[in-house]
DNA sequence: ATTTGATTTGCATATTTGCGCATATATACT
DNA sequence: AGTATATATGCGCAAATATGCAAATCAAAT
C-alpha cells in the first residue's frame, strides 16, 4: 500500500503541470479561435496572408496571433522563401486535450479512493 | 454526394461554436489552475475559504476566480447556510475536452477528404 | 437585537492584452 | 542595384483583467 495523505498532492502537482496557462491562452481570443478553425479545416498549411482572410484583423496582428499559437505548441511553422506556412498540429493538440481529460479523471478517482481507504 | 466547397465551412462553424473563449479563459490564470487542481484532488466540495488555501490570493479574489469558473461551466456551486460549496464538474469537463479533440480531428479529416474528392 | 463569520461586491490601481500604424527585415523579381 | 512582396517588430493607446482593501450582504450563534 502506498502512503495516503489528506489530499493527494502528487496528483495536484501532476495536474498543475499539465494545465499550462500558455496552452489555454491560445484559445482565449476570438481571432485566434477563427484562425485555429480555419487552419483545422484547411487541407494544407497556410501563409500568414491566407490565414488572415478568416478574421478581420490587421495582418500584423495575425502574425502575432500565430506566434502566440506557435509558442503554445498548437501549430508549427515552416519558412519557405519569403512566406511562412503555418500548420495546425492536430494530432498533438487532440492528444493534449485527451491527456488533460484523463489527468482530471485520474486525480478525481484518486481523491475518492483516498477518502475511503 | 454532398456539395464540396474549397473550404468546409460547416466544419469551421462547428469548431468555432465548440471553441468557446470563455471556457478556455477559465484555465488562463495560475491562481485558477491551482484552484482547479485543488478541487479536482478534493474528495468533496470545498468552501471559498477552504479553496483559498491553495493559492496565495486574497479571498475576495478567490471568490471572483470561482465565479469565473462557474460562468465557464467548469464547476457548480451550492449554497448551504452562509457558506458556498464549489465542486468541479469533472465528467462534463473531461467530456468537453474530448469532444473538442474529436471535432478537431473530424474537421481535419474532412478537409483532407475535400481535397481528394 | 447584536455580534460573529462567510461570501460577495464596489473601488482604485497595476499589469496584461489586442489592435493598427509605421518601420524593419528578409526574400524574390527585373 | 533597385523595387516589390511577405512577415515580423517597436510603439502608443484603449480595453480587459487581476489584486487588495473596505464596505455590503446574508446567515448562524449568543
Amino acid at each position: 500500500m502506498t502512503k495516503t495523505s489528506s489530499l493527494p498532492e502528487a496528483c495536484v502537482r501532476a495536474l498543475e503541470n499539465q494545465l499550462d496557462p500558455e496552452f489555454f491562452r491560445a484559445f482565449c481570443d476570438p481571432a485566434r479561435i477563427a484562425l485555429i478553425a480555419h487552419l483545422a479545416a484547411s487541407p494544407r498549411p497556410l501563409t500568414v496572408t491566407e490565414a488572415a482572410t478568416c478574421c478581420g484583423v490587421h495582418i500584423s496582428g495575425v502574425s502575432r496571433h500565430l506566434a502566440v499559437l506557435r509558442r503554445a505548441g498548437v501549430l508549427s511553422s515552416k519558412k519557405t522563401g519569403r512566406e511562412v506556412y503555418y500548420e495546425l498540429d492536430i494530432d498533438a493538440l487532440a492528444d493534449s486535450l485527451r491527456s488533460i481529460a484523463r489527468a482530471l479523471e485520474v486525480c478525481a478517482a484518486d481523491a475518492k479512493n483516498t477518502l475511503c481507504s
